[in-house]
RNA sequence: GCCGCCUUAGCUCAGUUGGUUAGAGCACUGGUUUGUGGAACCAGGGGUCCCCCGUUCAAGCCGGGGAGGCGGUA
């Protein structure tokens, strides 16, 4: 009973550098590759849970900074923990606040003890160190709890890039210390260094002496584009230990995901799947639809006549542009659910070729549908 | 009938003492969104300034006449 109370990683088949296999939380399992909605404060927007969990998640992302000013971690600790508050019961995986230290880089003050925030929604100042990070991730009743990191914006010079990563290592020792011991918790240490190969060897190698239950590839996809966010995972992913969980935080895209998993990456989130849901950007085999464009109007074909979600299988493209039109919120909870449930599609169609070595033809396939572009106009 | 106000982009309206290529919001046509400060943001197309005559180097703006609309009044 001990032993499934433990966090744990069971690696199933690797095919090139891809790999599948599934993560043990005391929460429930978890299959890898994985990708992660994003429910920042205590909701995947526009989705009710169990309808985040019929498109296949098996875990989601919560947030710190944002939980802890509204409606505070202490809050939710005392109302019984995030899973509960929220209505969802399998893992969560909480980032740590390192984030909106680039992201909200104009309301804050960074020192080497931490950082102090000016909230957005009501201007009062806050104090986040790796010490409250990880008081507050365990008061959320986190399963997958995220060190204390900063996450410079790209471009960077090398100086600035060589200092942020050293400081974000004395802070994941520190994040390392406060955690402390927590059966069927996990701790991830994150992997900074820019696009650098030679800081992000240092971070890794500063990260593995600490011992973490996963390693996140972090600071990518924060402006330096595709290509050179590709050339960072055609070594990072080796540079962190084989037998741990491979997380690249923030990403992104369907091409970025499947070229993320090629070179090695286990677990992925990202807002796009469900912000770009709520602003009519659809995501499709065939590529991206923008479902407020005008040729939809009167088309009466689904958005996609593969696909089995809800969106796909009840609605009419001239219905959903519609209700988009109209800001009808049916628009989307739709266009979130389709757009969810087709990165899950890929995460399942990328598990299945892994464990039967089947990877480049799949990958070959899913390439080639969106060449294809968009079904033309009736 | 008389008096007053109004007429500028598809809609609602700005437009200085007459002075570069007449603007805004919404709508329209597209684009962007990567560890959610975003139901957001960016760009583009679109004008016989109601019509005619006049004054002036120059008129959306000033003068005269006409048309249409709104309100008041008998």
């Amino acid at each position: 009973m001990w032993d499934l109370m433990k966090f744990s990683f069971d690696l199933h088949a690797t095919d090139g550098k891809a790999r599948t296999g599934v993560i043990h939380t005391a929460r429930g399992d978890i299959r890898t590759p994985a990708f992660m909605p994003v429910g920042t404060a205590a909701t995947v927007k526009a989705m009710m849970p169990e309808s985040v969990a019929a498109t296949g998640a098996d875990i989601l992302l919560g947030n710190t900074y944002h939980l802890m000013l509204r409606p505070t971690a202490e809050r939710i600790d005392r109302l019984g923990g995030l899973h509960k508050f929220m209505n969802w019961h399998k893992p969560i995986l909480t980032d740590s606040g390192g984030f909106q230290v680039m992201s909200l880089s104009d309301l804050r003050k960074l020192t080497e003890e931490g950082v102090t925030f000016k909230s957005h929604i009501d201007g009062s100042k806050h104090h986040l160190t790796p010490e409250r990070s990880m008081e507050i991730q365990k008061l959320l009743g986190s399963d997958i709890v995220m060190c204390f990191d900063e996450c410079p914006a790209l471009p960077a010079d090398r100086k600035r890039l060589t200092e942020s990563m050293e400081l974000s290592m004395r802070w994941a020792q520190r994040s390392r210390d406060a955690f402390g011991d927590r059966p069927g918790h996990a701790l991830f240490g994150i992997q900074q260094g820019g696009l650098e190969e030679d800081l992000r060897a240092q971070s890794a190698e500063a990260l593995r002496a600490i011992e973490f239950d996963g390693y996140a590839v972090g600071g990518l996809a924060v402006g330096e584009g595709q290509e050179a966010m590709f050339s960072v995972l055609d070594f990072a992913p080796d540079q962190l230990p084989q037998d741990k969980p491979r997380y690249l935080m923030g990403v992104g895209k369907p091409d970025d995901i499947v070229g993320a998993v090629k070179r090695g990456i286990d677990m992925m989130d990202c807002v796009l799947p469900s912000r770009s849901g709520r602003t009519g950007q659809v995501f499709t085999r065939r590529g991206v639809v923008n479902i407020k464009n005008a040729r939809h109007a009167d088309d009466p074909r689904p958005l996609d006549e593969h696909c089995t979600c809800p969106a796909c299988s009840h609605y009419s493209r001239a219905y959903l542009h519609h209700v988009f039109r109209a800001q009808e919120m049916i628009s989307g909870m739709l266009l979130t659910w389709h757009n969810l449930h087709y990165f899950q599609d890929i995460m399942q169609g990328m598990r299945s070729a892994i464990s039967t070595g089947a990877f480049d033809a799949w990958e070959a396939d899913f390439h080639g549908n969106r060449a294809l572009g968009d079904i033309p106009p009736c």
